[in-house]
RNA sequence: GGUCCCAUCGUCUAAUGGUUAGGACAUCACCCUUUCACGGUGGCAAUAUGGGUUCGAGUCCCGUUGGGAUCACCA
C-alpha cells in the first residue's frame, strides 16, 4: 500500500506552530517511506474564512521546505482539493449513507442557542441526542426535503458495546458506543462538517495515514463507523498531542502565542523553527539534535512519538536558533542580517561586522539592538569609564586615548591584527595594561561598556576616519568634564 | 459530571524488568579572553503518590492525586 498522509489545515489566517509540526509529522511520515504528501484545504466553515490565509499555509510550508505533491495550486488525481469546491462529492455520499442506514435526514430547528448556554456547567442535557427526526420514514422524509424544507443529515449510532480501533500513539482505545452522538454530517448549508468531510475525502484520496491532534481520539469511532457503512477500509491513525504554551494551556491564537510567520519576524529561522519543533514529541532514540528536513526524512519513526503534551520552550528555540547562525556560512549570514543593518549607512566594514555579529547573536533581531551606535553615537554618561576590571578612569582613559590617537593616525595596516599588537605595543611603552588601553577605545568608539567585538574590531569596522573622528570626540567630552 | 487520554530534572527527553536513572536547554562555578559572546570543564537538579506482582519496578497491575481532551449545523 502506498503511503500517503495529507496535512488538511483550515485557512484561518495562522499557521499555529501546533499545525506545523502536525504537517512536519505527516510529511515526514510519507517521505521517509518514499509515499506521497498531500495539502487539502479544509473551508467547510464559510464564517472562519479568512482572505489570504491560504497563502500563508503555502508560503510557510514552502519556507520550511515541506513540498506537496498534490494540492489546490498543483493538482494531482484525487482533486480538488478544496473542500468548498467538493460540496457535491459530499451531497452525493450524504444521501447514499443515508440509503445505508448510516444516516439519517434531521429538520430540528438549529440547536446552536441551546448548546451554547450550558458553558462548562456539567448536566445531564450532555447525554446522547435522541433525534425525533430518526423515526421519520425515508419516503417523508424525501418529501419534505423536495417541498423546500430545511434540512441536515445526521449520523446514526445504533451500535451497542464498545469500538476499539488501533492508534499508532497510544495503542488500542476503547470506547463506549453510548458516548457517541449523532452528530451533523451535512449542515443546512448543505457543506459537511469536518466529521463527514474528512472521512470522505481521506478514503476518496486514499490517505493511509491519518496524523492530527489527540482531541479527534473520542470522536473516532464516528468516522470507523461511516467507513463500515460505505464498506470502506479506516486509515492507520496517528494522534499526537498537544504544543502547550505552559502545563495547562495549549498553544493558540486566543493566548497570543506566537505563530510561525511571528517567529520568523522575530528573527527565527525557518529551519531552526522546523527543528526544534520536530523534537517537541519525537526524539532519533540518540542524543543528536540538529537535524535539516532531509536528515529528519532519512531517520524519522512514527514509533518514536511521545504520547504526552510538550510545553513550547521558546528558550530553547532561542538556544537551537543560534546554533544555526553559528553554522551559516559566512554569505548566508550575510544575506540574513542585511534586513537587520538598513539603519546604518555610513560606509562601514560589513564583513568585519558580520563577523563580529555571528558568534554573538541566537536571534536576527538582536542584530538591531547590537548595533544601534553604528550610524551615530549618541550621549553617554562619562562613568562608563570608570571599570574596575580594567583599571580605567576618565584621568587614565583621556591619557590613554591621546597617545592612541597619533599612533593610529600613523597606522599604516588598519586591520584587526595589526592594530591589536599596535594598540598593545602602546599600552607595554606607557606601562599600561592592555584594557586600560583598549577599554577606552571601546567606549570613545562606542558609547557602550560592551559591544560586539573588541576596541580594534570597531576600528576596523568603522574604518580609519570615523575612528579617529570618534576617538578626538572623545578627548573633547574628556577635556570637557570639568 | 460521564467518557477517553496522559504523568522521569524548571523545560524537551533517553533508559529489551537488572544503569551510580543518561543527554540537551536553562541555571551556577571555573577556564579561555581587548568587553560581550563563542568554545571548554565541572556543579545543582527528576521517576507525583499509596498498594501489589517479582529475587529485582521508572518500566507490569490496581487505587489516589494532578493535568489535558471530549460531550457544536468549529475544525
Amino acid at each position: 500500500m502506498k503511503v500517503r498522509t495529507r496535512f488538511a489545515p483550515s485557512p484561518t489566517g495562522y499557521m499555529h506552530i501546533g499545525n506545523l509540526r502536525t504537517a512536519l509529522y505527516e510529511y515526514l511520515i510519507a517521505k521517509s517511506q518514499g509515499g506521497d504528501f498531500i495539502l487539502r484545504i479544509e473551508d467547510t466553515d464559510q464564517k472562519r474564512y479568512v482572505e489570504g490565509a491560504v497563502d500563508i499555509i503555502y508560503s510557510t510550508l514552502k519556507r520550511v521546505g515541506m513540498n506537496w505533491d498534490e494540492g489546490p495550486d498543483i493538482g494531482g488525481n484525487y482533486g480538488p482539493y478544496v473542500q468548498s469546491e467538493r460540496r457535491n462529492i459530499y451531497a452525493e455520499y450524504a444521501h447514499r449513507l443515508v440509503e445505508l442506514g448510516g444516516a439519517h435526514y434531521c429538520f430540528c430547528k438549529n440547536t446552536e442557542e441551546t448548546a451554547d448556554s450550558d458553558e462548562d456547567v456539567p448536566t445531564e442535557s450532555h447525554v446522547k441526542l435522541k433525534d425525533p427526526c430518526k423515526h421519520i420514514s425515508l419516503e417523508d422524509a424525501q418529501k419534505r426535503i423536495a417541498a423546500g424544507e430545511s434540512y441536515v443529515v445526521r449520523q446514526n449510532i445504533n451500535k451497542k458495546g464498545t469500538s476499539v480501533f488501533h492508534d499508532v500513539v497510544y495503542g488500542d482505545i476503547e470506547i463506549d458506543y453510548d458516548e457517541l452522538d449523532e452528530g451533523v454530517l451535512l449542515k443546512s448549508d448543505g457543506l459537511p462538517t469536518y466529521n463527514f468531510a474528512n472521512v470522505i475525502d481521506d478514503h476518496l484520496m486514499e490517505i493511509s495515514h491519518v496524523v492530527r491532534g489527540n482531541e479527534y481520539i473520542s470522536s473516532t469511532p464516528k468516522y470507523n463507523l461511516i467507513y463500515e457503512a460505505f464498506g470502506w477500509t479506516p486509515p492507520i491513525y496517528v494522534h499526537v498531542p498537544p504544543v502547550m504554551k505552559d502545563s495547562q494551556h495549549k498553544l493558540s491564537k486566543r493566548n497570543g502565542d506566537a505563530s510561525f510567520q511571528d517567529l520568523v519576524a522575530k528573527g527565527y529561522l525557518p529551519e531552526a523553527i522546523l527543528n526544534y519543533i520536530a523534537l517537541l514529541g519525537w526524539n532519533p532514540g540518540d542524543d543528536r539534535e540538529i537535524f535539516s528536513i532531509q536528515e529528519l526524512k532519512d531517520i524519522f519513526s512514527s514509533e518514536r512519538l511521545n504520547k504526552s503534551p510538550a510545553i513550547f520552550d521558546i528558550t530553547k528555540l532561542t538556544w537551537m536558533n543560534g546554533c544555526y547562525i553559528r553554522n551559516a556560512s559566512a554569505e548566508d549570514f550575510a544575506a540574513m542580517a542585511a534586513p537587520y543593518l538598513k539603519h546604518i549607512t555610513r560606509p562601514i566594514d560589513r564583513e568585519m561586522l558580520c563577523a563580529v555579529l555571528q558568534p554573538r547573536i541566537e536571534t536576527l533581531a538582536q542584530i538591531s539592538e547590537q548595533t544601534d551606535f553604528m550610524q551615530d553615537i549618541s550621549d553617554y554618561p562619562l562613568d562608563l569609564y570608570d571599570n574596575k576590571k580594567m583599571k580605567t578612569d576618565a584621568e587614565v582613559s583621556l591619557r590613554s586615548l591621546q597617545l592612541v590617537v597619533p599612533v593610529l593616525q600613523n597606522a599604516q595596516d588598519w586591520n584587526n591584527e595589526s592594530l591589536f599588537e599596535t594598540l598593545k605595543t602602546v599600552a607595554q611603552e606607557n606601562e599600561l595594561k592592555n584594557g586600560q588601553i583598549l577599554y577606552p577605545v571601546r567606549v570613545a568608539l562606542s558609547g557602550k561598556a560592551t559591544t560586539p567585538g573588541g576596541a580594534t574590531e570597531l576600528a576596523v569596522i568603522f574604518g580609519k576616519d570615523e575612528t579617529l573622528r570618534r576617538l578626538s570626540l572623545a578627548i573633547q567630552k574628556l577635556n570637557d568634564r570639568k
